[in-house]
DNA sequence: CCTACAAACGTTTTT
DNA sequence: CGTTTGTAGG
């Protein structure tokens, strides 16, 4: 630590003090002792937050390298990490702590893997991965996966993990919800399949660090001790094992600073608590509460009309935003006859914002769901307007992308069964259902990984010729890969490796668009790889942490969900789809009650709350669903918008009068236009929807895996000359044994040579 | 074993 | 409506 920053200064001229209000002072000074910092959307959060670790690396309370500073998103992480280091330099460069949650939980997983059973290479699987393991449980169950989904199964285990649950704390009522009990036994075969393959997902990395800190009193001490100050960024999204292992960590020094705003917890169907900020002062009595209450973003119109929906919500800690800026505009409402319609205002609007000298990336489009995006895609593909969608499939779960991966992850770990049966057949080398079943059945009968299956399985006739042939390159070329991993920087392997395996030329030969833009993608990836030290420390890197980085090319409209844009800030926001049965979204009405309601609320209010200068918000009376034209009611939460915050205007004849008749469900205008055919006169030009969530099946049937390693030891119960029945082959004799290879004589099929787990004495 | 076609199926938000 | 998943034929 010989590089530490100048003598601290007086803290009252400090540099990073510089701009900071009186509250956001309190919160960086206030070092010592438990504080809860709550901070209004556009308050100045993220400016206090960095100051104060500033402020604790200055005054050289703490070395870099003792504090805890945890965030939610990797953008979050990035972010704080670069305004730490505008303020103290290369300092920043030893704090090893400070990222996500996520991040931190690896970090410290891989140093104490083996108190969890695993070694501390491990792998972390992506959901793709997760899901093929359990449909190859639940098959293996003799469950019908059609009525009892992988999908539901991996949301429970999520579920119970982000509880901090293991599968002994699963009750038989909580079981109860998977397969009529079968729940938590699948739970467990599920975690046990992952030890065995040495991996786990994401929600290990914080379970596992959770256990090993409630079990190993000396670890935990080790960290108690080491991190002299705990911060946590977007606390309201905490969930129980996060709020469980900070809460162990903290109890030492008591030196925690939580910062969030109960107003912005948006993710409780993550199994984020709202309730760990409100009785953040009964867990850590004698916390000190800090208020950020001004706001440094938005118009008091912008303010007035988000604090009026969020009003209406009840149990909260209460906040009083207010500005010093103008007046500002209205927020403007606008109600539209279609979606069509509310896509080209929108369009129509930037397009006068730009010939009034703004730019693009001053504008944001705010959905609900994901699938509300097309229709602006289509239309701003008709008028040529640059936009960019955030979110929808990150860099990492492109198919290409975990593809190469996978190849990588052999070569990194050929033990990697779940990577190795992703691209055995990848680009197709005639390696179809039926061959990697025959080597799964072999692995499992013998204990040991696919890839040593498919190795030993070469010396057999279990795999017709060309099956054989093709598996046998496959398994002499990784072979092969390596070895050069040894000598070559891993981007070139990786160059080499897509091009021998046939992966590039795969796509190559498509000479479509999505295929050239893979075939970039993969270029990408294999840039990328040069900015790291190691195969596995690119790996690591790209499975907690890899996203799409916006490259800042050309201004460029952006498009996302609210979700995504939290924390973001636009001049001009658009908030679109502001229906009943949208936003607030028809599920959360069925099945969460008030509570998910008034999720959606907040969701209102953070969207609001990202505009600056002016939110237009957007409502509908005819959407299509499903391709089918269905009339829609105004969101409740227009009707909470204060009125002398708000500028009404509607397209349709008739003027404002119609919504509000149409809201209040006494008289609907629409009725027998849209309602009673389901479809309308002329105006279904509309764009398409839909979704893209669903995964590529595995076929492979498997039965449980047995644990016991059979090596190349041969089986008792067979001896030569004794009859065997072999499920491809049919009936024979058995004429040689060598370890677990064995000669048989078939009786229609004539001499082979097998594997002794696939033969049963007959 | 692969390709072509039909039939369900699903639609929130993500580290 | 679009997608993915299952089935029949080559």
């Amino acid at each position: 630590m010989s590089s530490l920053a100048p003598p601290a200064p007086t803290p009252a001229d400090a540099p990073y003090l510089r701009g900071l209000n009186e509250p956001q002072r309190d919160a960086v000074l206030t070092t010592d002792g438990p504080v809860l910092v709550l901070a209004g959307a556009g308050t100045g959060k993220t400016a206090a937050l960095t100051a104060r670790l500033a402020h604790l690396l200055y005054t050289r309370k703490a070395y870099p390298s003792e504090i805890l500073s945890v965030t939610f998103t990797n953008k979050a992480a990035r972010e704080m990490r670069e305004r730490v280091a505008r303020l103290v330099g290369d300092m920043v460069e030893g704090m090893p702590w400070l990222g996500t949650f996520h991040a931190i939980g690896a970090k410290m997983l891989r140093r104490h893997a083996e108190l969890v059973g695993l070694q501390s290479n491990f792998t972390i699987l992506d959901t793709d991965d997760q899901l093929r393991l359990l449909k190859q449980l639940i098959v293996a169950a003799n469950l019908d996966e059609k009525r009892w989904p992988a999908r539901s199964l991996a949301g429970l285990i999520d579920g119970w993990k982000n509880k901090g649950m293991t599968p002994a704390d699963v009750d038989a009522g909580e079981s109860e919800r998977f397969a009529n009990g079968r729940g938590g036994e699948l739970y467990q075969e599920y975690q046990d399949r992952l030890k065995a393959v040495n991996a786990c997902d994401f929600g290990d990395l914080l379970l596992h660090v959770l256990t090993i800190l409630r079990t190993n009193r000396e670890v935990l001490q080790q960290y108690q001790q080491r991190f002299r100050y705990i911060m946590v960024d977007e606390y309201q999204d905490t969930n129980s094992v996060q709020y469980l292992w900070l809460r162990l960590l903290a109890q030492e020094r008591r030196n925690l600073c939580c910062v969030g705003d109960d107003d912005q917890s948006i993710y409780s169907w993550r199994g984020a608590q709202v309730e760990n900020i409100l009785r953040f002062e009964r867990d850590f009595p004698g916390a000190k509460i800090v208020r950020l209450e001004q706001n440094y973003r938005s118009t008091p119109h912008i303010l007035g009309a988000a604090s009026g929906v969020i009003a209406h919500n009840g149990g909260r800690l209460g906040k009083t935003l207010w500005t010093e800026t103008d007046v500002g505009e209205k927020v403007r409402v606008i109600g539209v006859w279609d979606g069509p319609e509310e896509a080209r205002r929108v369009g129509e609007m930037i397009e006068r914002g730009q010939r009034d000298g703004r730019n693009l990336d001053q504008f944001a489009i705010l959905v609900r769901a994901q699938h509300q995006t097309r229709e602006f895609e289509e239309r701003f593909i008709g008028i040529g307007m640059p936009y960019r969608i955030v979110g929808g499939f990150r860099f990492y779960e492109r198919a290409e992308i975990r593809d190469a991966l996978a190849y990588l992850r052999v070569v990194n770990q050929p033990a990697d069964d779940l990577a190795f049966e992703r691209i055995v057949n990848v680009p197709k080398r005639g390696l179809g259902d039926k061959a990697v079943q025959t080597i799964h059945r072999f692995a499992r009968a013998t204990g040991s990984s696919l890839m040593t299956a498919a190795a030993r399985i070469l010396d057999t006739d279990e795999l017709t010729g060309a099956a054989r042939k093709s598996l046998g390159r496959l398994v002499g070329d990784f072979a092969r890969w390596r070895d050069m991993a040894q000598g070559l920087p891993h981007a070139e392997l990786a160059r080499q490796l897509l091009d021998e395996s046939g992966y590039t030329a795969m796509y190559q030969a498509e000479k479509t668009a999505e295929a050239a833009g893979r075939l970039e993608n993969l270029t990408e990836l294999v840039r990328a790889m040069e900015e790291y030290e190691s195969l596995g420390a690119f790996l690591e890197h790209v499975s907690l942490v890899m996203d799409n980085e916006a490259s800042a090319e050309e201004p460029k409209v952006t498009i996302m969900t609210i979700h995504a844009a939290k924390g973001l800030e636009f001049d001009t926001v658009f908030c679109v789809g502001w229906e009943e049965g949208l936003f607030p979204s028809q599920r959360s009405l069925d099945e969460g009650g008030t509570a998910s309601l008034e999720e959606e609320r907040r969701l209102a209010y953070v969207a609001i709350t990202r505009a600056r200068r002016l939110a237009v918000i957007f409502h509908a009376a005819n959407r299509r669903i499903y391709g089918q034209w269905n009339s829609s009611l105004p969101s409740r939460f227009v009707g909470e918008l204060p009125p002398e915050h708000i500028e009404t205007e509607t397209t349709m004849s008739g003027g404002e009068s119609l919504w509000r008749a149409n809201w209040s469900e006494r008289a609907d205008p629409f009725a027998d236009v849209a309602r009673g055919t389901g479809r309308g006169p002329g105006w279904q030009r509309a764009a398409s929807q839909g979704s893209t969530f669903t995964t590529t099946p595995s076929r492979v049937v498997e039965a449980r895996a047995s644990a016991i390693s059979l090596g190349n030891k041969g089986r008792s119960d067979l001896s030569t000359g004794q009859r065997v029945f072999h499920q491809k082959f049919g009936y024979g004799t058995i004429e040689t044994i060598e370890g677990n290879k064995l000669e048989v004589l078939f009786e229609t099929a004539g001499q082979k040579r097998v594997l002794d787990s696939f033969v049963t004495p007959g």
